[in-house]
DNA sequence: TAGATTGTTAATCGATTAACAATC
DNA sequence: TAGATTGTTAATCGATTAACAATC
């Protein structure tokens, strides 16, 4: 098990996960991988080897404990754990990240939220105040927080990238249209809804045959 | 050329064209894929074999007109023809995308934004006006939209995407944290930054090599 | 025991890379 | 002409799938 792990392995857990948590809401307490496959559609062999990766988790014969499978995968992308999250911006962008409820799930959570407008400072975003941005450093790492959202206008996005990485973040998000850069060792996802659309045209516009796997 | 264009390559693509409209900027008139590779981590013969499935771009000894390329990965993409964006949904997230201005530069522009909050209708959100939900069908017929933004509570989304679908849009973005379906021939995008942090943290937390190629 | 389904090996498939003749 | 770089073929690499013995 281990060695080295295919490329699209990591991909695929996630999706497992998300399946294995509605199958654990509709009370399955067992999933073969046939019925996982259909349900993903990935192929049943493909996913018996992604999961051979990390070790043997199931029963032959009998399929995989729902439960057990979420708690295992769940350890192997490191979600078994809380992780904080900080939102850099209190605008319109910024507030509906902290409306967002598809973190808590995963055992992530807005745990604190900055901006540098001195109106927004102190008013209150559901549950959260909104900190001064000079205070970012010293929160952080008081609240252990390792993942930083950029959530600015597009010119102080690479600014504030810094400040989040200075202050010992491990993972950007960033929402604005520019590309940052960052440090070694702290992962930026540029998230960038253009290259989705720009990706899924090609596959509309009968240029290919359409039997495209979208993302 | 043509044939079957292999997975990756329109993701490619994508990438191919940011950079050059970056190299453009700072006026470049060629570039040969060594250049390009160099920008974008890709390998150079990958390059010219993904192009090399749409025609001969380029000058041998030269390397390829900058701008003549983007035009051509435009005309594949579909990225040459305007391309409307109706955003469904007034709140923080629906004005965080009008103000989004990382569409205007592929041609893609929110043109319409709806909501059902009579407080919402009439008000204007950049130079948007917010229209009734009612008319979402005549609107995105008369403007020939094609692409709707699903920005709305999550338990709205489905109602919503069935609406977009029913209007005639070919392309769904949805930013709600649940699953969407769609009929065959309309393609859904869910953005989902959970994917990317799980993903992410996996090769945070020292469970990999470390060497991932992020997405 | 018979049926089901895993874990894993071997076969297939497809995508990436290296190499090089063509040619600007 | 000499140097550079393409377009493309052949070689490599890695990932997916099929098949099946192990076993619940």
């Amino acid at each position: 098990m281990s060695g080295k792990v295919p490329e699209g392995v990591i991909e695929r857990l996630s999706l497992y996960l998300e399946r294995l948590m509605e199958l654990k809401q509709n009370g399955c307490e067992t999933v073969s991988s046939k019925r996982l496959g259909s349900l993903t559609e990935i192929n049943p062999a493909e996913i018996r080897r992604d999961l051979a990766c990390f070790g043997t988790f199931g029963k032959r014969g009998v399929g995989y404990n729902t439960d057990g499978l979420i708690f295992k995968i769940r350890q192997i992308l490191g979600s078994d754990e809380p992780h904080g999250i900080a939102v850099v911006g209190a605008g319109n962008l910024g507030s509906a990240i902290v409306g967002y409820d598809g973190f808590s799930l995963h055992g992530f959570s807005v745990s604190a939220i900055f901006d540098n407008d001195s109106k927004k400072i102190g008013k209150k975003i559901g549950e959260l105040k909104v900190s001064e941005i000079k205070n970012l450093e010293k929160i952080v790492k008081e609240k252990k927080i390792s993942i930083g959202v950029i959530a600015v206008p597009a010119l102080e996005a690479q600014a504030v990238a810094d400040l989040l990485v200075q202050s010992g973040v491990k993972i950007v998000l960033n929402y604005t249209p520019v590309t940052v850069k960052v440090s070694d060792g702290v992962k930026v996802y540029n998230t960038n809804p253009v290259k989705e659309l720009l990706y899924t045209l090609y596959y509309l516009s009968g240029r290919s045959d359409g039997n495209a796997r979208l993302l």
